[in-house]
DNA sequence: ATTAAATATTTTATGCTTGAAATATCTTCC
DNA sequence: GGAAGATATTTCAAGCATAAAATATTTAAT
């Protein structure tokens, strides 16, 4: 690292630092509303919210793909929102090792009243950005998480 | 909401999930990293961070309150620290209820190779950045985490 | 057809995280 | 000085997350 460059780098660690307030910012008032108003989590409100968007339902595996977290975590999750209803499990015809999962009618409803909450709670923080402002956020965003491999 | 404003929320919603997908790229390869090149977690080195900056050491209540985390949570994690020998509890004089934990002289050694490696690691995925992005990265960053209370 | 390799999922061990309850100590106020 | 409240910390129960091992089934190779 020459002298130029050590600026610049206490600068990307210090928009890490400010990356991380601003999302602890915004995910612990979210999982706050999530378990007090619909008594749920995020982690459930990413599985839900996958099965909504593929309402045939999904593989375990491609449920764990998708959300980016292990099998193992996904097996959990999935486990405790078939004990409340919103999930079930059916056989893959075909492949007896396989599991699709798919949202019950329950799980549709109680879907749809979380995610517009979520959107409204999530429009709330993000009120004071210009369209503007987050065409350039999104485009900025993008760069950031990808792995160099 | 009016009509005007439905596009702007989901802008606003592709916002947050691409800081989730941005926060979750650059963490888990910080997780993988320091698991692997230095036996350590995430969690840990946001401890010994803190305690680097205060050498006198800080206060089981401050530590969290700093880290944004609860107390029992600090609780585990100074306790594995304490395992390790990276960290001391010393009783604080004049209040029996508190606890002063600070670096050993090994925590501070084992502290400094891990940051050298965290900015390392965090300048490689910020790489693409000029430092005019990296200044406005900031700017919107610290308006995003903000709750309005 | 058997064996070997690959795939889908669950299980296990460990650690992080929270919210709430419990303990211990200190401070205030009469 | 004793009760009541506040503060500092730990403990507890539950859930989330990972990596690694185990299980079951399917596919490929000979």
């Amino acid at each position: 690292m020459n002298a130029q460059d050590r600026p610049l780098s206490k600068q990307r660690l210090r928009v890490w630092l400010r990356m991380l307030a601003a999302h602890r910012g915004i995910e612990t008032m979210l999982r706050e509303r999530l378990r007090v108003d619909h008594d749920s989590t995020l982690p459930r409100f990413d599985v839900l919210s996958a099965l909504d968007r593929y309402r045939d339902g999904l593989r375990m595996s491609d449920l764990s793909a998708r959300l980016k977290v292990s099998n193992g975590n996904v097996t959990g999750i999935v486990e405790r929102l078939v004990g409340e209803g919103l999930v079930e499990r059916v056989a893959v015809d075909g492949d007896r090792r396989a599991m699709r999962v798919r949202l019950t009618p329950d799980g549709i409803t109680r879907f749809a009243a979380m995610a517009t909450d979520h959107e409204t709670w999530v429009n709330e923080m993000l009120a004071s950005f210009s369209a503007a402002e987050l065409d350039s956020l999104i485009d900025l965003l993008d760069r950031m998480g990808e792995r160099s491999e």
